[in-house]
DNA sequence: CCCCAGTCCTGCGGGC
DNA sequence: TGCCCGCAGGACTGGG
């Protein structure tokens, strides 16, 4: 759930501390299963330990701190993961916690927090990053991508626009909500096959994209009512309240006033769209 | 390579 | 009131 938005504005409030020391690593003591860990914790904890912050980065939907001597710690929040600074209340389900020592002795604290417990933690060298997630692996950020690299990349293909969007390896940092919100804003049905649009839905769909991501981040995310998601001042993210169509399956559109929002599943994910708006053309038309 | 179904995980809400 | 089931969807894996 934290797409490109939510990340980037999870990577903006942990910023402070850059140019900090890491000073101290827990896990805290959970009953529950914990999360992944590369290499197991005890040893990816006495490798941090000691190590400066020299910047924090996002990859797609990961958060990257970019540690002294080339290290790479890799926080993958997928579904339900938050990572946060020197939170003020306490939060269950945490899975990290670094103490970090800044200039004047200013002492930071950044948690991840995970219920769900899909999340990832990774260290590695900076060229084994560059692997993991390098061209292969993934896509350009989709705040990067150019009209005409966004076009060559997703137009040749056959499956439903909706499905190509949610691909990393195509593009990176757009989710579930992202995609349906675009597809609306854009006019484009989710479930046409990528081959099928034609050049001028591709610049709508960029266009439209573009300008959700940055009107998402401008409002610091998406909260939904699972409360995952918050933003680095412990408030509900506000771009749900812009959504068109995500989660109002049965509600009149609100840009058309006439069509009801309609929910489908798209390898096996919901996809919301306005059967007005976003018209299926007819084959052969 | 492309595409899709299955898998992991927990909390929540609907149905009975 | 309480239990059970299905759903939410990140990224990855394996098979066609």
């Amino acid at each position: 759930m934290p797409e490109l938005p939510e990340v980037e504005t999870m990577c903006r409030g942990i910023r402070p501390v850059v140019g900090g020391r890491i000073i101290g690593v827990r896990r805290p003591r959970s009953r529950l299963q914990s999360i992944t860990y590369r290499p197991a914790f005890p040893r990816l904890a006495s490798r941090v330990k000691g190590l400066r912050v020299e910047d924090v980065l996002r990859i797609g939907k990961r958060v990257v701190l970019a540690l002294q001597e080339d290290w790479r710690l890799v926080i993958e929040p997928r579904m339900t993961g938050r990572v946060m600074l020197d939170p003020s209340q306490t939060f269950s389900h945490v899975r990290l916690e670094l103490e970090i020592e800044g200039p004047a002795r200013r002492r930071h604290r950044v948690v991840f927090r995970d219920v769900r417990g899909l999340g990832v933690v990774s260290l590695l060298s900076a060229t084994d990053l560059s692997i993991a997630l390098g061209p292969s692996k993934l896509g350009p950020d989709a705040l990067e991508i150019s009209c005409e690299e966004f076009r060559r990349r997703l137009a040749p293909r056959r499956s439903a626009v909706k499905t190509a969007l949610l691909d990393q390896k195509a593009l990176a940092g757009v989710g579930n909500i992202y995609a349906s919100e675009s597809l609306h804003r854009a006019k484009i049905h989710p479930a046409i096959p990528c081959c099928r649009l034609k050049p001028l839905q591709w610049k709508r769909l960029h266009a439209a994209l573009i300008a959700v991501l940055h009107r998402a981040i401008e409002l610091q995310g998406s909260t939904l009512s699972d409360g995952a998601y918050a933003t680095p001042d412990n408030a509900a993210g506000r771009f749900q309240r812009e959504f068109l169509v995500y989660g109002r399956a049965g509600e009149r559109c609100l840009q058309c006033n006439r069509g009801k929002i309609q929910r489908i599943v798209q390898s096996q994910r919901s996809t919301f769209f306005c059967p007005v708006c976003q018209r299926l053309p007819r084959r052969n038309g």
